[in-house]
DNA sequence: TAGATTGTTAATCGATTAACAATC
DNA sequence: TAGATTGTTAATCGATTAACAATC
């Protein structure tokens, strides 16, 4: 499958993962076919930005009968890197970070939790949901030795500059940041953010603007 | 500060507690004062986009002279209902409930919370952080008694529905929901989602397509 | 007053929706 | 073949950016 030349919006990568979900579901329920129009009622969205969004990857479906789920979810799969078995490691082995690490549902899908860091001495050696925890100082052997893709860091707002940095030093390809900061890192190394304290802030206007 | 007759656009909400954050950080700093370009060029986003945004809220700067920070602080947070006292419960006090509840950070911005409860009567009148853990089936009396305003679920996709249904009928007024499902609430209750699955796919999506 | 910077209108850009010819 | 539904172009809608008059 070619991709268009057109630039793929941000706003449908976004939208890739949800698509993907439903897709799953619809599997699971032994449906093996959808049309966009069924699936826009399905997904609360319509049926037109459906079929502009597989179109920037070139066209899933078959005129007169719609898409096959198992091929679509392939394809999807495929457009989000979901088979290439991306390495992840967690920094900062505090509650979130082992609360991470014990989430196997967080972890599946094709992603795989190699690695596990924090600065206490008396947490290395342990082992979290099988994964070893290490020294903070063996981080850049580590992710330079096991071409780890992704870092998760659960870090205190004070340390996490300073650890975007080294990461990036040593090749790291994205983030994911819980901590409540933004990462000043090149434009090269994606991040996406968890502010839940912004999170929770746009609940509260929408609770306190409910009915305006 | 009255509010236009505009709708806010969804988008805009959604930047104001990235602004408030900034805001809160030059204050720390003691900046007293900034104007549209000096603050677009931290925030990297345009002068004009600030000054549009703070304008469906009626305009909080002064010809040439800029925002006064502390003032804008404040009435950002006062949008945002950062000084209603939100009451929260955190339902589900597995590895990720018990993180949550101990990441004070998370809470705090004028966000109390004041209960957890589970479904495993082994932990149910233990305490985590100083709050109780309360069993499930008193969600009900406990919502209705104190008037909870949101409800963190951080449960297993399989007793989510329900929950949020219960929630629902005993008066909740917004969700921040973990589990990795839609919910299906009535349009009168904001859910916010944090699907981490969701955002390792556009992350590594991101890595993927990053030289093409 | 002169300079700076907002508030606001107008222009541009991009994303969503509608429509329909192509085609299975 | 007739019916269904995609792929794709055109129309609409909304959000961002530019421009500048108002005003501190």
């Amino acid at each position: 499958m070619e991709l268009n030349d057109k630039k793929v919006p941000e706003v449908v990568i976004k939208r890739l993962p949800r698509y993907y979900r439903y897709l799953r579901e619809l599997l699971n329920q032994d449906i093996r076919r959808i049309s966009s129009n069924a699936l826009s009622k399905k997904m609360n969205v319509t049926a037109s930005q459906i079929r502009q969004d597989f179109n920037y990857f070139g066209g899933f479906g078959q005129q007169g009968y719609g898409y096959n789920v198992e091929h679509l979810i392939t394809e999807i799969g495929n457009i989000l890197g979901l088979n290439d078995g991306e390495k992840m490691i967690i920094i900062g082995a505090g509650n979130l970070g082992r609360a991470l690490a014990n989430h196997n549902s967080f972890i599946k899908r094709g992603f795989k939790l190699i690695g596990i860091f924090d600065n206490d001495n008396r947490i290395v050696g342990s082992s979290i949901n099988g994964i070893r925890v290490m020294s903070d100082s063996e981080i850049e052997s580590f992710v330079q030795a096991n071409n780890v893709d992704i870092a998760i860091l659960t870090l205190p707002r004070s340390a996490v500059h300073d650890m975007a940095n080294r990461l990036v030093k040593c090749g790291i390809r994205g983030i994911l940041n819980f901590s409540y900061s933004e990462l000043d890192v090149p434009e090269s190394v994606p991040v996406e953010n968890v502010h839940l304290s912004d999170m929770l802030m746009t609940l509260s206007y929408r609770i306190k603007n409910q009915k305006d």
